[in-house]
Parts: structure tokens; sequence; C-alpha cells
DNA sequence: CGAGACTTTGACCGTAGTCAATTTATGTGG
DNA sequence: CCACATAAATTGACTACGGTCAAAGTCTCG
């Protein structure tokens, strides 16, 4: 299965759209050109696979949004991540049965990694490439402890205050308001939730007043709130308090 | 706060509980050696942290088990992952309020990563440390699955059946049962779970004749079994399954 | 206008959490 | 080697968060 969609050249009108990409990983704007350049562009609701190829594969997302997606023989289904614009994945080669997969939310534009990393500012580049990787696994940190130990209603604000500061950065947030593409359901496969509850979780946040939702978008009220009721910690800190030493002992009796 | 625990060399004799370590990583015994010296024992319950000065830092667990935990304000704590000998894992220097941490399970012993990745065999290493760090990202993908999409008994099994792969790769399973230096309450944050829930599913799980625990102990009665009712799969597949692609919608009304 | 995808609602269920007490290790000092 | 202290494992009673099922309502788009 190779990468769906087709590659060419995106228009330079377009690039004012993506403004904030430029602040967001310090790229100038020659090699932003470089960048559209190599840019393939993949149809909301595609599979993103490695060409059958190369084995390896890291991309940079230019535009759009991508979940990166699991799905268990029983069709459970789980969502890691959600790749916005500036952010890299990896993808293995071996895309077949029950692998994380990329789909793309929306029509997406991609450019691949190591094609930036060569060349004068290639070393520049890399380095703010690393730098979105160990973001990126700060992130798998903070989706274990939402779905790990945070309510349906942590859960949905604390993904929605990540998202909002995510999209900040890149200047796609006016208002406290934010564009988001995603359906309730994709919504509940990444909190680990129903849609049902999703659904009703949200309706509860409207009525709190936390929230506004409407039209693929959502407006974050009183963030400061939120935030901590949500536990949320915009990509630093965290709260420590090392518990007390316990014995460490056997799982059980007999 | 610097890292607990002394450093000194450990005595040869022990080398040989660790034999399994060499054919895990393909490190030869030489290298093994210079490994030793360079190792840092840290005692049951303490935390490590890096060093005040170096601001990052990679560790190879040399033998014991350490968590990666980060502690919610309120208390509520969650589990990322254990470390087995072989591992590697990354410490910020800010081991202050709320970021990850690692804590020691049991006395451990660990060594620099960077250390082990220079001289003439250092190439070799340093692919096997990139490796691990890939199975690393793996198994959070793995932990987010678990948490995310799978009920308590399934969830118990699922890890217990991963630990029982590291641990057979490390050469410490015997007779389908290995040792686990953990508490049911640590089990529980692990899996998202309350302590009392996990020891009744433990409970369930020994009634239905699925595993046996005792004294520090699990032995896991037909794996095989086991895997495909806990959506297991050891270290590579998973099962896919592209939903058919739906309608790129807004969150809700309004 | 219809079809399909998505959202919403209601009724009901069940898995997992909470609280509190009890029992069972595990260890330590005398 | 025993008594006591403490951590850990267990149990029971009760609660509640979130899931399931099924039907209806909305929105979009061809």
């Amino acid at each position: 299965m190779s990468m769906s969609g087709n590659v060419g050249v995106i228009p330079r009108e377009r690039q004012s759209a993506f403004a904030g990409l430029n602040d967001f990983r310090q790229m100038d704007v020659g090699r932003v050109r470089t960048f559209w350049r190599t840019v393939e562009r993949i149809p909301a609701g595609a599979n993103i696979a490695a060409e059958p190829d190369s084995r390896k594969r890291q991309i940079v997302v230019v535009s759009g949004w991508i979940s990166e997606t699991r799905i268990l023989p029983d069709g459970r289904r789980q969502i890691f991540a959600f790749l916005l614009p500036g952010d890299v994945a990896s993808i293995n080669a071996s895309s077949h049965v029950g692998s994380r997969g990329l789909v793309a939310l929306t029509n997406v534009e991609v450019a691949d990694a190591s094609a930036l990393t060569v060349g004068e500012q290639g070393e520049r580049i890399s380095a703010s490439l690393t730098d979105a990787i160990r973001q990126r696994e700060e992130r798998l940190f903070d989706q274990i402890v939402r779905i790990g130990r945070l309510t349906a209603k942590e859960r949905v604000l604390n993904l929605l205050l990540e998202l909002y500061d995510r999209l900040d950065a890149i200047g796609l947030v006016k208002e406290n308001t934010f564009r988001i593409p995603l359906t309730q359901e994709v919504f509940a496969d990444a909190l680990g939730l129903s849609v049902v509850h999703i659904n009703r979780t949200l309706q509860q946040l409207r009525r709190e007043g936390m929230l506004t939702v409407g039209r693929g978008t959502v407006t974050l009220h009183q963030r400061h709130k939120l935030a901590s009721f949500a536990c949320y910690q915009s990509e630093t800190q965290q709260a420590e308090g090392d518990r007390q030493p316990r014995r460490i002992g056997a799982l059980s009796r007999d």
C-alpha cells in the first residue's frame, strides 16, 4: 500500500495561510520554498503509508490534521495523537494489519523530513525537528495521563487545551477560538470514551459555560480555570510529589 | 536534586546474573566490562534525577526495575512504562514539580548511555540503543491502547504478556514464570485502575486458570490464548482494518 | 429531495471506583 | 524466636461514571 494522494507544488498564494509555520519552526522563507516543492498532498480520509521501497520514513506535516491510529482486531479503535502543521511522524514501512497508521483527517500536505535535513540550513531544521520529536513524546505521556487518570470532562478539556496551545503556536487561534475538524467519534477514539458519552460530556461543558462548540469550531472560556480543572499544563511542567516510598512487594498472596 | 545512590564497580561474580543482557543488545563481553565501570547503583524507592549540571541525560538500565511516573497535583498517579535491563530512558533535567520522573522499583543499576556510544564498538551499541528507543516508543503506543480501549482483565493480561516477552528476551523467564517486583498499587497506577479492582481482576484471572500469582512471581498459562484474548501482539504486528472513511464534520450542533 | 454521515436523546446496564474494615505478609527490635 | 509495627492484599457494601442499544433529529451534498 503506497501513499495515497498526489505530489504537487503548492501555489504560492496559499503560503500566507500557513504563515504561522515559519514562526513555529524558525524556518526561513527560503527554506520553506524548498519545502513546498517536496510537498505531497493527501486527501481527507486517506491512509498515509510508506512507499513500498523506503523502509522507514519521516514526514513533516505542512497543513491539515492527521491522526495516528491503531485498530484492534475486534474493531475497537484508539487514536494516539493528532498531527498538526509542523509536527513530525515516522511511518513504519509495515502498514499492514494492526500497526500504527496515519490517517488524514482533512486534506493534508506533508513533506519528507529527510529531504529537509540536507543542505545549508539542514542542520538548523534538523534541530527543530529533533525538538518536534521531543515534544511529540511529551504529548504521548500527556495522552497516557489523560486516558489513564482523568475523568471524561477532564479528558475533553485537557485535549482541547493542548490543541489550543498547539494551534495557537502556529497562529491558528483567534479570540480563544479555533477550527477543529474532528468528529465526535474521532474525539471519542482519541480519549478512550464512547461517542455517546463524548456528546453528553460536551453538552455538560457547554451548559457550564466552559466552552462553546459549533460548526467545526471551539472556543475555550477562562482557559486558566479550565487548565487547573483539567490538570493541564502547557508544554513544560507537571506537578511532581513523590509519594512516600512503599515496600516493593509481591503482587499477591499465595 | 541529583541522582540518588552511589557509583561503584559491580563485582564480576554478579555478571552471570545478567548474562541475558549480552544477548539482548548484542553487546560483546568486553563492552559489557566497560559497562560495569560506569554503573551507578540506586536503591529501591529512590528517584532517579539528572545531575544538576547535565541538561539532558540518557541512561541504560543494567539491572532492576524502574517506573516512569507522573503524579498529578491532586495525587492521582500514572505510570507510563516499566524499564527493564537493557532499556533506555532520557531524564529531563527538570525533575521538579510534575514532570515525568523515574523511580526505582527495586535496587537498580544504570549506566550512562552517552558513555557507551563512544569508542570502537560505540557505533554498534549506538545502533542497539536506537533500536531500544524505537521499541520504547512502540510500547508507549501499546500502553495507550491498553488504558484507552481494553477492559481491566485485558489490560492486566496484556501488560503481563508484554513483561513476559521482555523478560524472556533477557533470560529472566523460566517455565512460563517470572519474578515481578510490583505492588498491586503500582500495577493499578500503570493500568489506570484502582488497587481494589486490580486485586479483584487478578483473583478472577486466577480462578479462570489463566495465570498463577504468588510471592512476587507470575506464571502465565496458555500464553497463546491469553494473547488473543487480551489483544496482545508480541512486538511487531497489530491488526489494521481501515474503517470506511467518514465525513469529516464539526464537533457538534449550533 | 434523498442518502449518508453525524449528532442527540432516552432507557437501562455494568464495569470499575470509593470507603472502610479485616486479614495477611514482611520485617524489626528486643 | 517472639511481639509489634507497617505495608500490602483482601473483602463487603454501595456508588457512579461511562457503555450499550436503539431511535430520532440534523446537516450536507449530490
